[in-house]
DNA sequence: ATGCATTTTTAGACATCCCTAAAAAAAAGA
DNA sequence: TCTTTTTTTTAGGGATGTCTAAAAATGCAT
């Protein structure tokens, strides 16, 4: 078995955002679609994109995008495993509001220590979900299964638990809590609007009216 | 109100390390003491310390070492509040052992969120020593107030309670463990041998004999 | 006090990671 | 197909933080 090399703080950036950018599939993430999503600029994702493959993180061919190696998808999944419990501990152990947590753990996922991680998984109680609702990889690599739908794939009459967001941005996050939306609620879906495609719908007691673009990025499972 | 510009990863290690050679007071620390300190080379400390003078952290005259500005000392005081507040979270909600808990603290020292700190600090209820004894500076820089003595310096009869360590290799920390020595033990001495400065202690109803070395090593709260 | 040893600084270089500008390849459309 | 547009790569360079080797300043000792 040989000894991974080190993987820079920089380097870890780029695979998780390939992998976010491939969904984890082995479809190949173009130069571009990474500047843009890194805020950087093309030339310098070409340049790392030489080094992952150095290092065999990713395969690369000139002008074909990149694909993370099964050793580039393994160090992804740490990282982001790693990104999402220090989220939980933020959330539950620090009271952070759930659209305060992302920037700090771009922080402290890039923490090196296995033992580290390993007692923060157990202080919280080996979490399966984030506070977004987004599964949690285990030491193995392996993700919970999340079979759920999107809010607007419901049809009037069916319920069911939100479980996640799509859009973790803050505004999103905010106007959810505006509405008194968290995971864990029961939401029914009692009228669809054809023409703009809103919803009415139930929850906690109380009736409200989603657009439709709020209704794309909840995630809800249905019993 | 001039706000602070950033502060790399690297600054903040030496002006951790200034501040710990110099022992926070004003005498100038030399080039090569911070170099041998940081493993380093004394060119690099060089490059630093004019880096650090140009951001008003340091005072430098060439050939004559560094001197903490008030700016300089409050954020090595930061840094070093963040450092040890980790560590007792490592050691108290972790269960990490002493000797343990400085290489992790090493990298979490440089996450940058006020809040984050200042939540850590409520969740272990505002600790004001690390699990080695150090004191925690305050959010204002202040240091809690340790007029401790060393073992060594207690006179035949004397006890009280064991504080905190000064060294704090690996090592040295294992052999206390090995020995049954912790902070907040009650530390008699019964005897002293001239010859080679060696005690004869009594702690936890035991009789142990400790080397001159181990006593110097060893702070005592004398009632 | 002056000569030698030590300390410190300078000069020049390298690795990482980023940039801009220009060239080359690929994709799109007429 | 053959332009034109878009994407991607190359070439060259800048900032940070490190190093080695050599020069300069300091300071100790006789």
């Amino acid at each position: 078995m040989r000894k991974s090399q080190t993987v820079t703080r920089s380097e870890e950036n780029y695979l998780k955002t390939i992998y976010h950018l491939g969904e984890g599939a082995s479809s190949p993430v173009s130069t571009n679609a990474i500047a843009s999503q890194m805020e950087t600029k093309p030339s310098s994702v070409t340049d790392m994109a030489k080094k992952l493959a150095e290092k065999n993180l990713v395969d690369y061919q000139k002008y074909q995008g990149v694909v993370l190696t099964d050793l580039g998808k393994r160090t992804a999944l740490q990282v982001i495993r790693k990104h999402r419990l220090w989220e939980v501990f933020l959330f539950e152990k620090l009271d952070f509001q759930w659209d305060e947590v992302h920037e700090v753990a771009e922080q402290l996922e890039h923490i090196k220590s296995e033992q580290l991680i390993d007692r923060l998984d157990a202080l919280l109680g080996h979490p399966k979900f984030d506070p977004h609702g987004d599964p949690i990889p285990g030491k193995d690599g392996l993700l919970a299964e999340q079979n759920n739908s999107l809010l607007s794939e419901l049809r009037i009459g069916q319920s069911g638990l939100c479980v996640g967001v799509k859009d973790t941005s803050t505004s999103f996050l905010q106007y959810l809590d505006k509405n008194q939306i968290a995971l864990g609620q029961r939401i029914s879906v009692v009228e669809k609007e054809s023409f703009d495609q809103s919803l009415l719908i139930e929850i906690d007691g109380q009736s409200l009216r989603l657009s439709h673009q709020i209704a794309t990025n909840l995630y809800i499972k249905i019993d």
